[in-house]
DNA sequence: GTGTATATCTCGGGG
DNA sequence: CCCCGAGGTATACAC
């Protein structure tokens, strides 16, 4: 990682136009090629950019970077403060855990936790508009189609709505009904969910996972 | 601005619980508190963070990053390899041309583009849950709806949807039509606008300032 | 502060 | 390669 403090002027053309006035920056160029410019501010994301894969070209007083959509960035250094280089090898990369695929996974590991006598019929279950979460069937047999999220906001419901729209037309379904689960449901999206005829359901991720692992501690 | 470059462990817990084995990194403290673990690769998106507002406490061979939400960052140094400093001062700033705003200016000037016959009645035509990009006039006087976005996707469409329900309940106004107007549409976009009804158009932005640059000329 | 809309979003998975 | 959905999305802006 090469890191320059310098000051620069730039400019990039690509997806829009930008320009950044002369002012003391940091040019950070990764080993992959891409390269950030950030000010002391503005946490995470940095003013301009590239990224990989791309070619930077030093020239006389500035380095051009471009990439194959033919996308420029224009860096003008009027002063070079510091540049230094480091090191830093491969990284082993980042561990998660509580996203909404292991949220998932434990409401399909166990969907009577949503609501009794659901059974599993398929995840990431297939319409043209794209793929429901989880398809049950409930205690009567009709068709139940579940929307998972982390934290439950208004575009959730919408795209419930629009998968029973499309699932209610195929008559080897229909009639199916929604359940809106998450962690964490706006009041505004239960508001929504309720006006459209969708159970919502708040479920704790803690207490999923204690409940798998003390199915676990029985075997 | 601060850059440290270490070999660290990182650990957040937060919105989610995230683990960083022990590997070098640089980590940058910025001016307003903010915090960001890179890699030597994968783009500008740091492998952690925390954003201002923030308490960064240096402790016996580790940082603590607390934030007003109970969030914490735990930086465990194993070896510092590099700790600079860098005044970078305020920056001025980036200046942008060819975002959202700019299409629509460029659509309301000349309605024409989208459809014959329009007529612009209003920008951002306010409605209960939200201002409407642009109401038109067609040929017939009928009103129509028009959502505007760079890149059409099908969040989109039901903005203009939820924005149709809600003309269509003003009688002065009803039937409203909608049109779905952006320089590239995805085609589930398409497949959900055709599916309510509502028309979509494909613009091009920098014929569209063209246009307005040769009106310019005329004059 | 919450709620909403935008983003050169980034990133990863699946066809 | 593109399409699509998730994100500790971040960020700006209105209420």
């Amino acid at each position: 990682m090469r890191l320059v403090i310098a000051r620069c002027t730039v400019d990039y053309q690509g997806r829009l136009n930008a320009h950044l006035p002369e002012a003391v920056r940091l040019i950070m160029v990764k080993a992959d090629g891409c390269v950030a410019i950030h000010a002391d501010g503005g946490a995470f994301k940095p003013l301009n950019w590239m990224n990989a894969p791309n070619r930077l070209t030093e020239e006389d007083g500035f380095w051009r970077v471009t990439n194959p959509k033919a996308e420029t960035l224009i860096i003008t250094l009027h002063e070079i403060l510091s540049d230094t280089k480091h090191d830093l090898g491969v990284d082993p990369g980042l561990q998660k855990d509580g996203v909404e695929a292991h949220l998932q996974e434990l409401l399909a590991a166990d969907p009577t936790t949503m609501a009794e006598g659901l059974r599993l019929v398929r995840r990431e279950f297939p319409t043209e508009i794209g793929p429901v979460d989880l398809l049950c069937r409930d205690a009567e047999g009709n068709a139940v189609a579940i929307e998972v999220k982390r934290r439950g906001e208004i575009d959730g419901v919408e795209q419930l709505t629009r998968y029973l729209d499309f699932l209610n037309r195929d008559p080897t379904l229909a009639p199916v009904r929604g359940i809106y689960v998450a962690q964490e449901i706006k009041p505004q999206a239960k508001v929504l969910a309720e006006d459209r005829g969708i159970d919502w359901v708040v479920v704790d991720y803690d207490e999923l996972r204690g409940m798998e692992s003390d199915v676990l501690k029985l075997f």
